[in-house]
DNA sequence: CTATTATTTCGATTATACTAGAAATATTTA
DNA sequence: TAAATATTTCTAGTATAATCGAAATAATAG
């Protein structure tokens, strides 16, 4: 994952009302719900539910799929675990060398 | 981990700039980097830097140790997993059930 | 076709974040 | 004390995001 696209998806997720649509999205699995659920039981007001969804599938984090007058919305799971997988990316690896942080006069630009 | 906590460390770990210091710092390991070599290695401005420091030292995800003339930054690999557990956590729970999701004229406000 | 329900677009307000140069401060070394 | 290096504060311009009411648009049912 690019670092750009991570920290796109960090900042759309960085939202209390959008991580909390997010954590709702979760906990309901991969069959979703429709819009208006979500609305009705997070207190959200419709055009600013709609401004989160959109969003929200701008970097991929959900899918829609429309059933009769319902949108259903359901969070892409691969996409939040390439997200969390990123933040701990290499953690274990340690691949700067101490010879190199405390040379700092050394990688002057 | 409180919502307004993991949305305020996301939202901190969202910012392209600050993105790129972590994963610096993520890659750094345990004893970290001194703040002037982070600048000069990322090519970002001094003044520019202290600020993301700030906002990450703000949200736990920085920890900072001063020697001689360098402080000395790394990060805080449990608050890292912190976050990164909320995203996913209760993923395979989905405690919602179905029937609560399709009579949406039943949990009107 | 009309009514009803679901969702989106529009528009406007308000607030907050990113960026970085210049100057200030701190810390060490000579 | 003076010089050098490291980091922070101040300040300001610019941009982008969050919010939500009202109106508009879909989609279905009668």
């Amino acid at each position: 994952m690019k670092l750009e696209d991570a920290a796109e998806t960090l900042a759309q997720l960085g939202n209390p009302t959008r991580l909390e649509v997010v954590r709702y999205l979760v906990k309901a699995g991969p069959s979703g719900v429709p819009v208006g659920s979500i609305q009705r039981q997070l207190k959200i007001p419709a055009s600013t539910l709609t401004h989160h969804l959109k969003h929200l599938k701008g970097v991929g984090l959900l899918m829609q799929k429309r059933e009769k007058t319902n949108l259903w919305c359901s969070i892409n799971f691969d996409r939040l675990h390439e997200v969390s997988d990123f933040l701990l990316e290499e953690c274990c690896s340690f691949s700067l060398r101490e010879s190199d942080k405390a040379k700092t006069e050394r990688d002057a630009a």
